[in-house]
DNA sequence: TACTCTGGCTAATTTAAATTAGCCGCCAAG
DNA sequence: CTTGGCGGCTAATTTAAATTAGCCAGAGTA
């Protein structure tokens, strides 16, 4: 039973290595330990598997923002936390943040695999610009616009300055992607990147 | 005799848009006004066209890379220039750098398909690395280096700097490479990005 | 015990993409 | 004017990946 769980979970090391069109059903079958046409016993085609990676991916991900929200939403009320937060939390915050990002295999394997199928269809673009570009920024958006409203950050436009915040986590992240040997100088760089940030827009650092 | 160089092309276009492997010799033929098998009078296989316009790519980049050494040397002892420089030129400068890799049609189909490609091996991801992330990095810390050392920029850490500058610029591109109908909302983002840059950085702005 | 469903296998089958073989017309150079 | 080779074509050929057919064993169950 558990046969098909794993048929998405190796499907997925390929596709994020090789993209969809190089993977074959057989390497698929080879890795899970069974041969080509029984995987056609849980999933009615190559593409099919696909889908339901994809549609997988969007259950995690619908949880993980429901459980976001709700500490979000308590967050709100909480303002206090916000006026505590020194640049040693924010970079806390980036390091955890970028760390999560790169080393959870599932979401490393998955946004690997979306990179390169990013431009087969509008649907999967879409996914992309939401999970790597909307939503980090709109989620760190609201965190940020907190530590600014309690007086901690100073800006007019909290858009822009999420924006400066995530844009270099996010290329740090493709860099780490394509060549995980460069994840030490990545890390450093962060952290040089989020006290520069907090000296810029911080009230203390000037 | 030109036909060699339409077949690059309009492979390119292709694998820019599906990805090596969902383009058949036959679409690159056709495209060409030609069929698949006198494609192979011209390269030995589908392969040998991928590679030759890598390296087309390479040549292209080498003449441009020298014509900005040239340019870059003598600049260096042009630092009058530097002293100039207002916002204006730094949004200017910022603009015109994304909007020649958005549009130019050869930069953009490259940077697409190898997008697609970068996971497959080694070379592909360095190169990857070197043009979208590396070059810029160090070229464009040339010129805010010097901007820097003229006064109108302060800072102690250029490279971060540079990345500040760059980075947003860089997730702006992938996104309208997804997306081109959000090219607007990236232009204004993008003004506002080197505006807030340039409060942040500079002496003026505060 | 016999039944049937699940999930595996081997052996086709289908489909199609890459490449090769071999022909032919044109045109430039001898 | 004739020859060589360039660049096109059609018709194979080769290779291989996806999928289907049909068999079978074991497990849980009536």
């Amino acid at each position: 039973m558990d046969t098909k769980h794993r048929i998405l979970d190796e499907a997925l090391t390929l596709f994020s290595e090789r993209g969809y069109a190089n993977v074959y059903v057989g390497d698929i079958a080879e890795r899970v330990g069974i041969k080509a046409p029984s995987l056609y016993k849980h999933y009615k085609s190559k593409r099919a598997i696909f889908e339901a990676i994809i549609e997988e991916m969007n259950l995690r991900f619908e949880e993980q923002a429901r459980s976001l929200n709700i500490s979000g939403t308590s967050a709100t009320e909480d303002s206090e936390i916000y006026k505590k937060m020194s640049e040693t939390d924010l970079t806390k915050l980036g390091r955890e943040l970028f760390l999560y990002y790169l080393h959870d295999d599932y979401t490393r394997r998955f946004r690997k695999m979306l990179t390169i199928e990013q431009f087969h269809d509008k649907e999967l673009a879409d996914i992309y610009s939401k999970l790597y570009v909307d939503d980090p920024l709109s989620y760190q958006g609201m965190l940020l616009g907190m530590v600014a409203a309690a007086g901690l950050l100073k800006t007019d436009d909290v858009e822009i300055m999420t924006l400066h915040f995530y844009a270099p986590i996010y290329l740090l992240l493709t860099v780490c992607d394509r060549d995980p040997k460069r994840e030490e100088y990545a890390l450093e760089t962060l952290d040089k990147h989020i006290r520069q940030f907090d000296r810029l827009y911080g009230r203390t650092g000037k």
